[in-house]
DNA sequence: CTCGTATGAATGAACG
DNA sequence: CGTTCATTCATACGAG
C-alpha cells in the first residue's frame, strides 16, 4: 500500500522529512552508515537542512529508528512452529527490499508550493560542499559525488573502517519481570548466559 | 491529549513510571539529587511504590538516564543563524520537556487496575500528603532540614550542601522553536558533591 | 470520523 | 558514565 509518505504535511509539529532528505538519509544507511557521530550528525543535518528544517536530533533519530526498524523486522522467524497468526501476513520485510521506492532522482525539485514557501535557494552548492566537507574531515565514507544534485549516484561509499562485528545481544529475559526484584539483584548476579552475535553485515 | 497519565498501556515488560513518580523523581533531581545512594533509592523507590509499581532498579536507571541526557544536551552555541524558520512548536531538545504535564493532581488516583492490581491502599492517603507537599514547598523542601519527621514523614529530607547551582534546563519553556542545530553537545559535566539523606520513612 | 499503518520522538534498560 | 538497544508513545496520512 503505503509506499512512500511524501512530505506532505507541512506542520512543524514534528519533523516531516522531504522526499530528498530521506533519500539522502537512507543512502547513507545504505552505505553502511549505522551510528553516526556527533560530527557526522552535524554535517548531516546540516547537508539536510538544504531540503528543509531539520535538527540534528532529528537526525540522530532518525538512524536509531531505522535501524532497530530494521532489526526488528527482520527477527520473525521462530523455530518453524506454524504459527498461522490469523490474519493477514503483513509482514513487510524492512531490510532488503529498500522499503521506499528504490532511488530516484534526487534532483532537487521546488518546495511543491504547498503552502509553506520556503527558499530553496543554493541547497546544490551547499550539498555539494558538504559532501565534501565530509569527505575531507572524515574518513571518507563516501565518494566525492560532486554532481549529485543531478543524479546521485549511490554513493560508493569506499572503503572505512565499518565494523561489521558492533551487533550484540544479550540478553536472555523471558519477559516475566512482574516481581519484586530488588535493585541490582539481577543486575548484579546475572550471567550472559546466551549470546548471540550476529555478523555478516554485507553492504 | 493525554495531560495527565503518561502511562497507558501498562504492561508488565517495562516500568512506566505514573505522572506521580516521575514528578517525585524530577524533583529529587532538581534538588540537585544526581547520584542517589543504595539506600536513597530504597527510599525514593519505597515512597513511589505508593503510585504503582516501582522497584529499586528503575530508580536507579532513571537517574542514570535523566543525568546522563541532561548532561548529553547542551545548547550549542549557534553559528550562522541562517535558518530562520518557523517553528511551530515542538522543538525542546530531547530530554523530555513540553510533552507532559505541567503538575498532576495530587490528588492520588489509583492506577486503574489494569491487572496489575498491587496492593494500593493505606498509602494512597499518606502520599496524597506526601505530594502536596512536596509540591507545595517546591525545592524549599529539601533546602534544610526545616523541620523533621514529625508530621507524616511525607518526604524528610535532609541535605547538606545542595549546590544552589544545581542545573538549568536549556529548554526553556519559551520561544526557541527551529533552532538550528543544536544536537547533543557533550558539555561540561559537573560533579555537585552534595549528599542528599533520605531519613525516615514509614510506610 | 475512525482505524490501521508508518514513523518520529521519548525513555526505560543495559552494555562495555 | 557515556552510548546503544529495545519498547513504547504520539502523530501524520491514507483508506474505508
Amino acid at each position: 500500500m503505503e509506499a512512500l509518505s511524501g512530505r506532505v504535511g507541512v506542520k512543524c509539529g514534528r519533523w516531516n522529512p522531504t522526499a530528498e532528505q530521506v533519500k539522502v538519509l537512507t543512502e547513507l544507511f545504505r552505505a553502511g552508515l549505522r551510528t553516526p557521530s556527533t560530527e557526522q550528525i552535524q554535517r548531516i543535518s546540516t547537508h539536510l537542512s538544504a531540503f528543509g528544517k531539520v535538527e540534528s536530533k532529528n537526525v540522530f533519530y532518525w538512524f536509531q529508528n531505522h535501524k532497530a526498524r530494521e532489526r526488528h523486522h527482520h527477527k520473525k522467524r521462530r523455530r518453524g512452529a506454524s504459527s498461522p497468526d490469523s490474519g493477514s501476513g503483513s509482514n513487510e520485510e524492512y531490510g532488503r527490499a529498500a522499503s521506499h521506492e528504490a532511488e530516484a532522482d534526487l534532483v532537487l525539485q521546488p518546495p511543491e508550493s504547498k503552502r509553506e514557501a520556503r527558499s530553496y535557494s543554493h541547497h546544490h552548492r551547499l550539498m555539494t560542499c558538504y559532501v565534501r566537507d565530509v569527505v575531507e574531515h572524515q574518513e571518507a565514507m563516501w565518494e566525492r559525488p560532486t554532481r549529485e544534485v543531478e543524479t546521485l549516484e549511490l554513493f560508493p561509499l569506499k572503503s572505512y573502517d565499518l565494523e561489521p562485528e558492533k551487533l550484540r545481544y544479550v540478553r536472555g529475559g523471558a519477559g516475566e519481570q512482574c516481581r519484586e526484584i530488588s535493585f541490582f539483584d539481577v543486575a548484579a548476579g546475572r550471567d550472559p548466559p546466551l549470546e548471540l552475535r550476529l555478523c555478516s553485515f554485507s553492504l
